[in-house]
RNA sequence: CGGAGCGUGGCGCAGUUUGGUAGCGCACCUGCUUUGGGAGCAGGGGGUCGAAGGUUCAAAUCCUUUCGCUCCGACCA
């Protein structure tokens, strides 16, 4: 069996705060000794930060299996074609890390599978009786994020574990779907994470169902809205709010009103002493190229992954100073839908039968009151387009209300449907020989993400506190002092504890108590014995649970019952 | 990409405003003492001050360019 001694570990923990990090979690990995930077976003993990990613790995493959997937290695460095071929060479864009070979043939580093899947199965996959199939890997993923942020959160480089399952038809993919759903609960769970799923967008997965699990932590950066009534939990991106629709009744002549350097709504209701739920706030977005001008009501915020589902649009970004004149001929701070031409206008449902309401006259310090929809413009549709706020009442359930809370995304499982094997051309043959595009999911969880996610879960001031099931070690042995009786005494019982079957870290190094004790509590182990001449006299070690930090007195006659006995009520 | 900030021994920082011999704490090496909560004393090693160019008798410090990193916004596991 490998000893593991701390003085033979390759373990460089730090006193203090790294200056590149200030997220908890990312802190404590750099000092921990978990990893190290290679450049922004990219990182090497260290003897004990991988040993932790093994064990998340092993706690998935397990799932995994059991859920009927079945484990492949994918290759990284994929071509051009496959992704011209499914339409996502251009979407995914510089997102992808793209180069040529010697041949002068395109390449990216996979940022993502599902290309590669559906053409390794299109041509093995004939029959309605080869499907249903899951197949999944876990291996490394390569984003050229545009921020790469919070270490391993949002790295460039990160291990994924990702499925793709396989069916006959939309019938079979909701059971794989579920199957995945329901082990991904197992996972999560059982790496002792608390994870939600939410309600999810799809972004450029495509597809429809889609379902995020969260962690919970105020550093996370996705925001998720939560009925306290109901079952309801949507990431704010596609979650809706029941809110009435807004109508001043007011059926008086438009009227254009002087409005010097009066641009924003906070000022507008402070001028007009009107509350801001009569103004039509015109947000000037360009979606692929093309003007669009969102409407909501001045009181709401426009929902931009809601908007970019409605245009079904690549790219969405702010107008910029010039495009204002150029394509809304109107200008910044005072644009509005009354006679906004060659702009496709689309409206948020609240604003449906609005009257009285106050607008950009698309001319510089001025506006336009008692604006009425219908009468003096006209939009292409109105619907949902707004961000939900705390406190709105559920959409889902009458008497329930929303809170928002910030979380980690550390997995994602999307309905893909038809979208790759129609592009790609992966059919099977049905049974009455008539071919099928086969009807494909796909299955996410950021591997090295979460770890980060479980130490901003599981952390005190001194450092990381390790669910058992993700520790890299369950028991650290503390060997105090130079006296002989207690090194020998260290050895016995880190072998009667290592023969028992935990896995143990000793702490043979010739420091002082104070740093071990520190190390120790940085890195998180579950369960720490302190062996030193104290205690040895009385014929005991002293125990801390690393949970609770409460300390106890063992006898050594009897320690592997103890700790069994301990080990078992840790979490 | 837009906005803000930072690059000085391995780590954390001071020095830059006002140019004039590169410093502090931690870590590291040697010796003695200490030894259950990040030790003490003594001695020691290590930095082309992110890079390039310029101004100057003289540049970490002033100017220009450039690279990297972090944070705030749009992307995602």
């Amino acid at each position: 069996m490998i000893k593991m001694r701390m003085s033979k570990l390759y373990l460089p923990t730090l006193k203090e705060d790294p200056s590149e990090a200030d997220v908890v979690s990312h802190k404590l990995m750099l000092r921990a000794g978990m990893m190290r930077k290679h450049s922004a976003g990219i990182y090497s993990y260290l003897p004990l930060g991988y040993k932790v990613i093994k064990k998340i790995e092993k706690i998935t493959r397990k799932h995994m299996d059991n859920a009927q997937a079945q484990e492949v290695l994918l290759p990284i460095m994929q071509t051009s074609e496959i992704w011209k071929e499914s339409k996502r060479w251009d979407k995914f864009g510089p997102l992808m890390v793209k180069f040529f070979d010697r041949k002068n043939r395109e390449y990216c580093l996979g940022p993502t599978h599902e290309e590669v899947v559906t053409d390794l199965v299109k041509d093995e996959i004939r029959s309605y009786k080869d499907l249903p199939l899951n197949l999944y890997q876990i291996q490394t993923k390569v984003r050229d994020e545009i921020r790469p942020r919070f270490g391993v959160m949002r790295g460039r480089e990160f291990i994924m574990k990702d499925a793709y399952s396989l069916d006959i038809d939309y019938e079979g993919l909701d059971k794989s779907y579920q199957a995945m759903y329901d082990a991904y609960e197992k996972i999560f769970a059982e790496c002792g994470l608390e994870a939600v799923a939410v309600e999810a967008d799809t972004g450029a997965m495509g597809g429809k169902d889609s379902h995020e699990f969260m962690v919970l932590a105020d550093s996370g950066e996705d925001q998720i809205a939560f009925c306290d009534s109901c079952e309801y939990a949507a990431n704010v991106e596609r979650a809706s709010a029941e809110k009435t629709n807004i109508d001043f009744e007011d059926d008086a002549e438009i009227e254009k009103i002087h409005t010097p350097d009066i641009k924003t709504i906070e000022d507008l209701e402070e001028f007009l002493a009107y509350p801001a739920a009569r103004m039509i706030k015109a947000v000037a977005v360009v979606a692929d190229g093309e003007a669009v001008a969102a409407l909501v009501s001045g009181e709401d915020e426009l929902n931009e992954v809601k908007l970019i589902n409605y245009l079904k649009a690549n790219e969405l970004r702010a107008a910029e100073e010039e495009e204002f004149e150029e394509l809304y001929q109107s200008t910044a701070g005072f644009i509005g839908p009354v006679n906004l031409k060659n702009v496709r206008i689309i409206a948020d449902k609240r604003l449906k039968n609005i009257s009285g309401a106050v607008v950009g006259a698309n001319e510089k310090d001025y506006h336009l009151k008692n604006v009425k929809a219908g009468r003096d413009f006209e939009v292409e549709a109105y619907t949902d387009l707004r961000l939900v706020k705390e406190g709105e009442r559920c959409s889902k359930c009458s008497d329930g209300h929303l809170n928002i809370k910030a979380g980690i995304e550390v997995g994602h499982i999307f309905k893909l449907g038809t979208k790759y094997s129609e592009n790609m051309q992966a059919d099977y043959l049905d049974e009455n020989g008539k071919s099928q595009p086969i009807v494909m999911g796909s299955y996410g969880i950021g591997i090295t993400r979460l770890v980060a996610a479980a130490i901003e879960q599981n952390n005190d001031e001194y450092g990381i506190i390790w669910p058992k099931s993700i520790a890299p070690y369950q028991i650290i042995i503390l060997s105090l002092g130079n006296d002989e009786e207690i090194k020998v005494k260290s050895e016995e019982i880190y072998e009667d504890l290592k023969t028992a079957g935990y896995e143990v870290l000793l702490d043979d190094r010739k420091e002082r108590a104070g740093v071990k004790f520190n190390d120790s509590e940085l890195i998180g182990i579950p369960l720490r014995l302190t062996i030193g001449s104290r205690s040895l006299e009385n014929g005991v070690v002293e125990a801390m649970i690393r949970e609770n930090n409460k300390k106890l007195k063992i006898e050594i006659d009897n320690i592997e019952d103890k700790v069994a006995e301990l080990i078992k009520e840790i979490s």
